[in-house]
DNA sequence: AAGGTTACCGGCAAGGTTACCGGTTTTTTC
DNA sequence: GAAAAAACCGGTAACCTTGCCGGTAACCTT
């Protein structure tokens, strides 16, 4: 009744066309000992001319392992876009696909996007936490299961596992160093949500240079604030009508600083000159802009790559090394946003 | 030997607890009949305790569908992650996960992703095609499994299945007929790749306009090119190097028209006195810039909606309407980089 | 009292693949 | 020329779930 043609052959079919047993086409296309080499061709070259694929759910459901990667990201901004990049670079590669899930900074979503890929049985995940997350019992259920994981960018104490991060503090430093050194002398950070790691270290970084430049911590040029333009346009207001007005302000990232430049141009004050202005992640947008914004580069890509490549080393031995922790250089462009003395 | 909480729990592990058959149980948990109430409470109490969560491979591989969409963009810029983003949101609400595999614009990496997504047993397909695509027998592969198919914002006629665009002709006309109306009179064009549908079409609205507003048609003022802002940089230097120079530019995508803007400004001419211009996609940065750039808004986020929402429609009753079409409207936004008179 | 209806449940097969065990044939070895 | 080794192959179970069919008991009908 049934067509043969109409669904995709199988090795049934291929053993009822050879008269062979099943077992002995999956050792054939293995290219398993203990098969002929008779044989072995007679299954290849039937196998090609049936144009026979692999059906992969059999395949994982007895091989209990799916290749599919879970990653959970915050959203799409241009730097996840670009990590996401890297990720599926090295996961198509290695034979994995991948499966995004935006947590659009939700926690719930989080855990529901959590949910999904666990139901869907992936492999293991890679993770950047939302800003939201406070706890983390939704990814114990992942550790539980006792799949790997390795958190990226975003990454929290409060999750045990092997990591690829930026090294934020340094570019928190580095970005402040180089305002103090061009002459800034009172400068203020818009910091990202308080309970989110990257914020804090970048927070840190910045706490470090004025510490090495002894020049006093003033906390009342510390601001929290979302991720976000408009909340770091108010925010930068806020700053630019305090008594003690900043001279120079360091963003931990380009879209607060986008924020930043658009309360500062509305107040009519002149960057680099009146004040400084540093951003973080150097989105193109930073360098279209006039004045253009120095920033801090962090290689995206290659962080999304070597978050993979982790992935899957500790697919390949689970056992060993949680506790690996691999740390990328962020780069300071300097644009005209923070250069008051051209070199 | 093995400890019963290792593994997820089973139906088996629940029929063996309670002593009755696999069938009940299976029967039970899908609130099938003939089960007395009894024994159901009995399986429901007793999954919930063992965390029972169904083996999405299994049930897959009975039902012959995986729940899962495979979707193919050629990367993950502004627009694109917009209309991710729609798709997401529509098909976790009906129940499915998607994978997202972007093809970089290259042809090699759009057949190599169609071929893994096939293997995953994707229940179906939602694609915008790369540029760099000609032939489209790798499709083909699709339909002859008889998988439905959603084509989004690249739509081809090479590929018969319903589809979700812009109407990108009312755009190209919109933008050109605004040109025209603020007093330009000799509009370039930068069109994108030659073979790519959204071009084409955005060109000919451009085309109808001038039509419309009896301005001859000078081939000499209509560039392809990449979307690429390097490509685009370059092509209007060429532009703006001719005898007759043009004095205002239509870019297909806000890419080039960063490009366009760059080199304008690197030439020292004026916008919108010397230089007219308008982009196309209404990205975040065209508003950011120095002049500000009018562009042509797509409701991203609603196509991606729409594409998800056709896919549903059209899984759920396959053989209807593959002719669907369904179209979304652009919108002009003005800003600085076109308006000779301020209203 | 014989037959029919209903409510409930179990057995088996199917879906595609591979691991394991055991069996048969051929080849090698002394 | 017999025994051991190697090469080759088939059967069955396993992974987890559901669909179909058949079966048992209790109840109802005439």
């Amino acid at each position: 009744m049934a067509n043969y043609m109409d669904n995709p052959a199988t090795i049934k079919d291929i053993a009822k066309r050879l008269n062979i047993s099943l077992s002995t086409v999956s050792r054939a296309l293995r290219n398993a000992p203990d098969v002929s080499e008779e044989t072995r061709q007679a299954v290849l070259s039937l196998s090609q001319e049936l144009n026979y694929q692999p059906n992969r759910l059999a395949l994982s459901l007895r091989q209990n392992q799916t290749h599919t990667i879970g990653v959970i990201i915050p959203n799409l901004d241009y730097v996840l876009s670009q990590m996401v990049r890297g990720i599926d670079e090295v996961a198509l590669e290695a034979g994995y696909t991948v499966m995004v899930c935006q947590s659009n900074e939700s926690f719930g979503r989080e855990i529901l996007n959590t949910q999904r890929l666990l139901e869907s049985l992936v492999d293991g995940f890679i993770i950047s936490v939302s800003s939201e997350t406070k706890s983390f019992d939704h990814f114990k259920k992942i550790q539980d299961r006792n799949l790997p994981v390795v958190v990226f960018d975003r990454i929290t104490p409060h999750l045990s596992a092997p990591s690829v991060r930026l090294d934020n503090q340094a570019g928190g430093f580095m970005a402040t160093e180089h305002l103090i050194e061009q002459g800034y002398k009172k400068i203020a950070v818009l910091a990202g949500p308080e309970n989110l790691g990257i914020s804090n270290s970048r927070l840190e970084g910045y706490k470090q240079a004025l510490k090495k430049h002894k020049i006093k911590l003033d906390p009342d040029l510390i601001l929290h604030c979302d991720f976000n333009q408009d909340y770091a346009y108010y925010a930068t207001q806020e700053l630019l009508s305090m008594k003690k007005k900043p001279d120079a302000i360091f963003t931990i990232s380009d879209r607060m600083a986008i924020g930043a430049m658009l309360a500062i141009k509305k107040k009519g004050l002149q960057m680099p000159t009146d004040i400084g202005l540093v951003g973080f992640n150097n989105e193109p947008v930073t360098g279209l802009v006039t004045p253009s914004i120095s920033s801090v580069e962090m290689p995206s890509f290659e962080m999304g790559k070597a978050a993979a490549k982790l992935f899957i080393e500790t697919m390949h031995n689970k056992e060993s090394a949680t506790s690996i922790e691999k740390i990328l250089h962020p780069m300071l462009i300097v644009r005209e946003s923070s250069l008051k003395f051209s070199a």
